[in-house]
DNA sequence: GTCTATAATCAGATAGAC
DNA sequence: GTCTATCTGATTATAGAC
């Protein structure tokens, strides 16, 4: 910091440092969607990257902190996402376009699965305010198309718009994925569309 | 064993057993339901039961194993439950009670978040008869009925089955009953129809 | 079978040289 | 910043007395 001498290679060390640490927020990333938190250990997380155990706790001060970056990371991609989705989609367009990214995000090995007890990442997710940011800002999108689709009649008005979101959440790591993936039976893109169908149709004939 | 002279001593002393290990089969489950394999600890156990760590290995041989008893246990509750579902109702009605009965289950906090992941619990439970057998007679008992149900043409035909039956597994362990009961909104059944609604009509309007 | 005490291991985190 | 080597604490599992 402060050497106003030598700006291009301040540059490039920085250039070179942000290449690093995205290469591990990568890794994490795919870690967590495989493994979960609990059984990801920082050993694998450095030996995967190819640097020490020491290394890493230079660039993060914790597991967890290691875990929230790749959260942080999730929420970055899925708001760029939301960002190009087509104005000129209905409502519920909208969302089933959204959801059915999600759940290709999750057939690529590449949504980690949310902390769904009471672990110490929860506690550290709640106090990180890019994810939070990052969450209350894919929560007021989808909220704003799930009230316009209710409005529309598209989209069940009897349902609270916020169990529809929990369920959209949900349904980005669904287990179902996975099941029907070790089945062997359905490609990729049948799971997602099966699925996809469940999600917004139901299970009863129509 | 072998002595025929005290069978009513044994009885007794082998009763004890039974409800102690009753006793510490419930209590995992319990655990397991609230913090998942992984963070429960052996410990807690023992000392949620109240007998020393070294005793419980004197009856289950490895944490997996007590992990593994606790699952069995919810499959037994799941046949018993299965076994009294009454055969008046029509295939999808049955379908529904099950579902609502799975949702019942977690909300009363007794309800083993499935090992999602590659976990050593997944291998102890893949080699265990009793699991494996009651998984087996309560998917036959399930897709009886999803199948009666798509000929009679109340659920949907276009569905293949094991994708219906992974639904409804899924729905057990659904991540969407724990954020709403969080929210506080709601009371514990207007959740269960909830989510109930959104499995079966789907979030579309009809 | 139950206990106390302890072994054995593993994983998160750090020290200190370069 | 990166490394090797190490510390520390937590956790599974066991030894051995009663």
């Amino acid at each position: 910091m402060g050497s106003s001498d030598k700006p291009v290679k301040v540059s490039f060390k920085e250039q070179m440092l942000r290449a690093r640490e995205d290469a591990i927020v990568h890794t994490v990333n795919r870690l967590l969607a495989e493994k979960g938190f609990d059984a990801m250990t920082v050993d694998e997380v450095a030996a995967a990257v190819g640097i020490a155990k020491a290394s890493l706790y230079k660039h993060f001060p914790s597991k967890e902190d290691l875990a929230a970056a790749a959260m942080v990371r999730v929420m970055r991609r899925a708001q760029e996402y939301l960002g190009q989705v087509p104005a000129s989609l209905s409502p519920l367009d909208k969302l089933r376009t959204v959801a059915r990214w999600t759940m290709e995000v999750q057939l690529a090995g590449e949504m980690p699965s949310l902390p769904s007890q009471n672990s110490t990442l929860r506690a550290t997710l709640m106090a990180n305010r890019d994810y939070l940011d990052g969450l209350m800002a894919i929560s007021d999108q989808l909220g704003g198309w799930i009230e316009a689709a209710q409005k529309e009649g598209t989209l069940n008005p009897a349902l609270p718009p916020i169990a529809v979101l929990y369920t959209l959440y949900a349904r980005a790591c669904d287990p179902v994925l996975e099941f029907l993936k070790a089945g062997g039976q359905h490609t990729d893109a049948q799971i997602v569309e099966l699925v996809l169908s469940t999600c917004f149709d139901g299970l009863n004939a129509r």
